[in-house]
RNA sequence: GCGAAAGUAGCUCAGUGGUAGAGCUCCACCUUGCCAAGGUGGAUGUCGCGGGUUCAAGUCCCGUCUUUCGCUCCA
């Protein structure tokens, strides 16, 4: 059985599969099952020391390119509990609900509003002919109880969404922060959905963060806007994640595919050894949210355009990203098994390497002295501690030399400053490169100069 | 939730009723003057968890949890 597990697993043409990934990512502190020690919980994971500088690596670039780069786009920090009738307005309560059944001969599940009415009046399976079970209520929503008394009244769900926070907030936003349409709210965040099944590691799981944007705009150009973002985010990925463009491709929802809000949907999907799946959503949700929640909480949301003392419900073109679905996305793609010559024993010299973006690697920059005799590991910390200011660094001395350049590649460093007998001469180190595996001379005094401006030029190979 | 398979060291796995194993990893020292796997020594496991059968269970039986693959769907 192990044979045959191996047999089947799927790689892409750089040797990664979803199992290479899941082991490196343990092994080198990455992503570790949850509560692990009391055998693991459902679909949950948690982030090691490399996995949360990666996280936070992506979500900062995120929100720089999403705020501190634009002139009008803010960001906002809603909470995860929200008043229920939030749920109500969004239609997450009526939609978010499934009536599921089974077959009892074929164990298809169906969703029993989606099947032919006369399946449902007999209760036959369309695909066997067989037995259906009594529909069971699933509801996508997470429900707990806010105060000390559990009745009806006081249950919260926990936001399947991190967008209705963006919402509920548009008229804060407009009244305090003087922002004229068009202009977006940015807001990163967990969200959970009980989802019916999980799968694929950190891919779906019932908790995990968004990255989303919702910019407002005049209805009329909602159009052009929708092109507009969908066009910057996809080169979000290839110029900020160092995403390899051939991975990546734009699915546009059909009419049935189309959520409950939206007019029009495309997706970037990327391309899993499991096949093309969504990383990101660029909707056209319309007026339906402002214009649902108008009417739920009976006040008044709209927008008095200054200029013109027009007064409408904006459009709302969204996107929305998983950021722990970008984290997988980053090491899938990043994850290469490349044959550099043969060893001494005359078999191909395999070196596994990530290769990240400099802008989402958890350790920038690993100083090593050649040997630790001689002065050179003390020589070697206070390079490191120099850099540390401006970089993650990682200081290591133990093994060979070529050795350790391995150990940093698969954790994806993008650059290995060496200190040998004439650093102490001539002030000046290595600096090897993870993708070329070249090296070059540089002057201690111009080390981080040097760093920043090959972070800044970095072009994926 | 239903069906199928699996769970033994950090990772990959061997171990079919009789003292818990291998390779890699990890740690210390030596070696190493720029691309791994050289030397010496060392650490690591309630064999997922609970119960049962047996003189004896990692191994057989029952339950349970978790993971993987399908059905489902979507950030």
């Amino acid at each position: 059985m192990a044979k045959e597990k191996k047999a089947n697993q799927i790689c892409n043409k750089f040797g990664a599969s979803m199992e290479k990934i899941v082991s490196l990512a343990k092994r080198r502190g990455f992503v570790y099952p949850s509560s692990e020690i009391y055998g693991g919980l459902s679909a949950t994971w948690d982030y090691g020391p490399l996995g949360v500088e990666l996280k936070k690596n992506i979500q900062e670039i995120w929100w720089k390119e999403m705020t501190r780069l634009q002139d009008n786009i803010v960001g906002l920090d809603a909470a995860i509990m929200m008043h229920p009738r939030t749920w109500e307005a969004s239609g997450h309560v009526e939609n978010f609900s499934d009536p599921l059944v089974d077959c009892k001969q074929c164990k298809t599940r169906f969703r029993e509003d989606k099947l032919p009415q006369e399946n449902i009046d007999n209760k036959q399976c369309p695909e066997c002919g067989g037995e259906l079970t009594e529909p069971r209520q699933f509801n996508l929503m997470f429900t707990t109880h806010l105060g000390p008394v559990q009745d009806s009244g006081s249950v919260v769900y926990l936001r399947p969404e991190t967008a209705q926070g963006i919402f509920v907030n548009f008229k804060n936003v407009v009244d305090t922060s003087r922002v004229q349409i068009p202009f977006g709210i940015a807001q990163v965040g967990k969200a959970f959905r009980n989802e019916i099944t999980t799968k694929n590691f950190i891919f779906r799981t019932c908790e995990f963060e968004q990255m989303e944007m919702q910019f407002f705009v005049k209805p009329g150009t909602d159009d052009e806007w929708f092109e507009y973002w969908k066009e910057q985010r996809m080169k979000y990925y290839v110029e900020q994640l160092g995403i390899l463009p051939e991975n990546l491709h734009f699915h546009q929802h059909g009419e049935g595919e189309l959520a409950h809000y939206a007019k029009d949907a495309y997706d970037v999907e990327y391309q899993y050894p499991f096949g093309w799946e969504e990383q990101e959503g660029i909707h056209n949700r319309t007026d339906f949210d402002l214009g649902r929640h108008s009417e739920y909480c009976g006040k008044e949301i709209n927008y008095l355009d200054p200029q013109t003392n027009e007064r409408y419900i904006p459009y709302v073109i969204e996107t929305s990203a998983g950021l722990t679905r970008s984290v997988l996305v980053c090491l899938m793609d990043a994850y290469h098994e490349e044959t550099i010559g043969e060893d001494k024993n005359g078999k191909p010299d395999v070196r596994t390497v990530l290769h990240l973006h400099p802008n989402v690697a958890p350790i920038k920059v690993a100083v090593l002295p050649l040997v630790k005799k001689d002065g050179l590991a003390e020589l070697a910390k206070d390079i490191q501690k120099e850099l540390s200011e401006d970089f993650a660094t990682f200081y290591d001395q133990s093994g060979a030399i070529g050795r350790r350049y391995r150990r940093q590649d698969e954790i994806g460093t993008p650059f290995c400053v060496t200190v040998d007998y004439d650093s102490k001469d001539n002030n000046d180190v290595t600096v090897r490169f993870r993708d070329s595996m070249e090296q070059i001379r540089v002057p201690r005094a111009e080390l981080a100069a040097r760093l920043r401006q090959e972070i800044k030029n970095y072009k994926r190979a």
